[in-house]
DNA sequence: AATGTAGGTTCTGTTTGGGAACTTAGTCAA
DNA sequence: TTGACTAAGTTCCCAAACAGAACCTACATT
């Protein structure tokens, strides 16, 4: 079974992971959000070999998250632009830097900090409740099917004993 | 090289991408947050194969993202729990969930809602500043060096032309 | 003319993933 | 008391993806 045709595709979760659910391109986004463009420095920062950095980066050109921007003519040169759609990813980014920074940091701390330039403050940014303000904690959520759910991905346990 | 060994590797996504930053594994804590606890259950929700789900959750126990917990004798039988370690990865899998419904719906709409129990709405919840309560945008954060940096990562353009 | 730079592509093994069958230990129903 | 079923894995083989390195193209610099 290809991942595409997972029952999993009708969840959101699926859906994102199917585009940056993998490894390099989450750094390549991650890079992307801290102003890296061209292809010889997400190269040579990350690592990654070329051809790979290339698939991947041609990928998020057709997803949409990055454009393909020429900055030159003579000759052809071209860098790497977070769309608004790949903008969007930054809450993605972010809460994988706080945990990263929580619960992986070895003991040395964060390698970044993150100042709000509006208030001036370095803060760890954090999940709330647009209705109420309050932090979100995974206990205080509840899923209720939506418009987008299809029957077969209902998630839960089967009847167990006695016929499926 | 492999992949543990990235220059990206102080920084903290890059930590968090080497534990959960695969398609299958997000998948797997996707399930978990919606209380699937049974190695069938993971399996025939997901469609993934026998071998590759025994592999990841036997990661996931090591990395202390998920415990094995007896819930049977005879036969022994296991579940698989969220830590800590591992409740605290549910800002990564909201905002994903935020991502892909809002980019990614084909135009369904959200296959799951979200309620908050504390205010009873259903919210898609969102990053803010724990100091003034703003939502987070992009353009607002700059990234500060941080204790754990290693000088070696500095990210950004290396001056181009005129030796290194 | 030689060297450097940017953005790739090609080649060759190794690693990982997919699909399906098999195993183990116990339970249930006829 | 045989036969089917369940849960949680493991084993096998083949296909796809990845790592490392070299190569290519077009222009610019010294």
């Amino acid at each position: 079974m290809k991942w595409s045709e997972t029952g999993g595709m009708s969840c959101s979760v699926a859906r994102t992971a199917s585009v940056i659910g993998d490894r390099w391109t989450i750094l390549i986004l991650r890079n992307a959000f801290l102003r890296i463009r061209r292809f010889e420095d997400f190269q040579s920062n990350l690592g990654i070999t070329r051809h790979l950095l290339a698939g991947r980066l041609k990928r998020l050109v057709e997803e949409g998250i990055l454009e393909r921007v020429s900055y030159q003519d003579a000759p052809p040169r071209f860098e790497y632009r977070l769309t608004l759609k790949g903008r969007a990813l930054y809450p993605i980014v972010v809460a994988m830097t706080a945990w990263g920074d929580a619960w992986m940091d070895g003991g040395k701390g964060a390698p970044l900090l993150l100042q709000h330039k509006s208030c001036g403050k370095v803060v760890t940014p954090q999940l709330s409740c647009p209705e109420c303000g309050e932090a979100i904690e995974p206990q205080q959520m509840s899923a209720l099917p939506g418009p987008g759910l299809m029957l077969a991905d209902a998630v839960g346990r089967k009847p167990r004993r006695k016929k499926a």
